[in-house]
DNA sequence: TAGATTGTTAATCGATTAACAATC
DNA sequence: TAGATTGTTAATCGATTAACAATC
């Protein structure tokens, strides 16, 4: 029964109620009630089973959720039970702690290569990759189709490179610069990590608590 | 005028604001309309004329914004106008890479320390700083007074290290961990930054491109 | 069956957009 | 002054919360 549009509001609390439902999980849960979940996570019982309505019917009157059929089914939805091929473009610092930190496959996606135009990062090690020139970009993407790229370029490059990976056939983009990729494209996922803009709202945070805007300034 | 509490979604477009102001000043700008600004930026100029009156009243009637005033008054509401002392805490492959991608002090901070508990990585230099053994740290912040950090450390090390500092007077975290620190602690200023939810966020994207969901299923 | 808890509809709340009077 | 564009109020839209009938 899904639903056509489903909000972004609740897409962003997917992966939170994925990452809960394992721990629950691991915790040996084996049902839980929206209530309890609600006070877990710090949501109303209503919100959640809103959110799950939206993809379907996992529970059960009087009963409540099994756990992990809810996490497998939430899974699904996330599309994590298949895991997409993924590439790296910007093998530095940031590319190399982001490819080396994050549990690929179990997010959805396997990172099979990595490339860098600086010919002193060509043959680095990043796990068991080694970067390799971006001018194999091309040949590799045919031989072994990659679907997805994260971008840890600067922003100068980002605009070309992008083209060149949308005619590689990439379709998602975990995009760390600031270059808007739905400007010149569409039919691409894309999600953007603004890391600046993060630690921007940090300092707004900060800002706030320690001098509270008062009503008549 | 600043009215007393603004919404989420207006400070999530703070720092947005900002970068593209820098770049229209940057490109020569003087003035621009809201109306000029929501098409750059991909808004309503309602939306960027409300958010504006959130804090004040930055134009002129039949004139605009003055692009450089407007930037240094979203500057000033962001607190990067000054520069809060910030450790890293955890340098390992992302800290150290977050430490040295990001301009600290162009977002209101000023990385002074970072602190790691594995002997391999303690003297290990991240530019100008190196890296310390956590045993340092609370003569460190009592010496130097930090009050932001950094958390790059796992999760299991989240709860005693945020009590930790906590006591040494640290009120922002730049969490990339999935510690819920406001839980045990209030009056703090938090940045989540959960980079594995934003990659699952990614896979759904690219999954409901790839199988867009119909209406009867 | 009685109790519990879902799925879902209705009510509320908040955020965005539209409209326009104020004014530069 | 006339034209432009803000600041702000009112209307709309969407998301969250509350309520409750359905049902396990």
């Amino acid at each position: 029964m899904s639903k056509n549009s489903i909000s972004n509001s609740v897409i962003r609390r997917l992966p939170r109620y994925y990452r809960f439902l394992g721990e629950l999980e691991n915790n040996g849960y084996v049902r839980i009630s929206s209530r309890e979940l609600s006070e877990k996570m710090g949501l109303t019982a209503s919100q959640i089973r809103q959110d799950f309505n939206c993809f379907g019917e996992f529970g059960q009157q009087g009963y409540g959720y099994n756990v992990s059929d809810l996490r497998f089914e939430i899974g699904k939805i996330l599309g994590l039970n298949v895991q997409t091929p993924m590439i790296l473009l910007g093998a530095g610092n940031l590319g190399t702690a982001i490819a080396s930190h994050i549990d690929f496959k179990n997010k959805g996606f396997d990172l099979i290569g990595a490339f860098d135009s600086n010919p002193e990062l060509v043959g680095k090690k990043i796990g068991s990759l080694s970067v390799r020139d971006i001018s194999e970009l091309e040949k590799f993407c045919s031989e072994n189709k990659p679907v997805a790229a994260i971008l840890c370029i600067p922003m100068s490059a980002a605009e070309k490179m992008v083209d060149t990976l949308i005619s590689c056939g990439i379709k998602a983009f975990w995009n760390f610069t600031h270059y808007d990729i739905r400007i010149n494209h569409e039919n691409v996922a894309v999600e953007n990590v603004h890391l600046g803009d993060s630690l921007t709202t940090l300092s707004y945070g900060l800002n706030t608590l320690i001098n509270p805007p008062s009503d008549d300034e």
